[in-house]
DNA sequence: CTTAGTGTTATATCTGTCTATTACACTATA
DNA sequence: TATAGTGTAATAGACAGATATAACACTAAG
């Protein structure tokens, strides 16, 4: 896997961890893949795996047992409340990001409905 | 100045820098603040600001003159190019990251125009 | 020529991140 | 009860980023 170099590794695990679970490839209850075996995936060390981890199973998204695995939490609201966040966080930074270069209201609005557009045409 | 602990500071110092620029809160050929007083500015240490800076001037958008102080370039389609392209890293990032959470690009047009509205109303 | 103001460079130290490696603890099952 | 598969913890080392501090180099102005 890539990584932005300017972004600390394991929270880039993290994220990715999140949009696995948003978007259903790990499912409400379902054991995830063995810690080594992530580190093999990702590339990175076991380490690196674990801190990822520990941070999600503080905020419950995960559960550890230990000598048998790491399961995604079964309380389904509480992905939903995340993608929620992540959407809101998505669109926050966008806005601000370009209100401080002085794009307007009005500008942000065309910037985003062409690069959709431009988007939508060169999928196809 | 709050910098987000995960990116570097450095990196956060040439970003803000760059809206200076294209703000025109920093004119093309204006003498920037001397390299301590921005360390004072900024509550960072000057060789923070040092890194920063010689970047921007590898990058052509800042000059040094060593004695005299850091000026910002006075081409101006390069100030221009800047901004075009930051607006596009915008777009690009919240694109993308709207559609790793699994966003439709109808969905994306729904969440941007409901979130400028919003913002619109509250600012008001 | 001196001095104040500027950029530049260098060293040492601290902290966070990441890695490699090893060991330990628990669970399921053959 | 052995063993394979799992999570957990701990140590040591490398590296990047940031700091404090000092010194050096150049410019402008008195």
């Amino acid at each position: 896997m890539k990584f932005d170099d300017k972004i600390p590794i394991y929270y880039q695990i993290k994220e990715y961890i999140y949009r696995q679970m948003i978007t259903g490839k790990l499912e409400p209850g379902e054991k995830m893949p063995a810690v080594r075996q992530l580190a093999v995936d990702l590339t990175v060390n076991v380490n690196t795996i674990q801190r990822a981890l520990s941070e999600l199973v503080t905020e419950k998204m995960v559960e550890s047992k230990r000598g048998r695995g790491n399961f995604v939490t079964e309380d389904t609201s509480k992905i939903k409340e995340l993608k929620d966040k992540l959407i809101m966080e998505q669109l926050k930074q966008m806005y601000d990001g370009l209100q401080k270069l002085g794009v307007s209201d009005q500008e942000i609005l065309d910037y985003v409905s062409r690069y959709v557009k431009e988007q939508e045409r060169d999928q196809k």
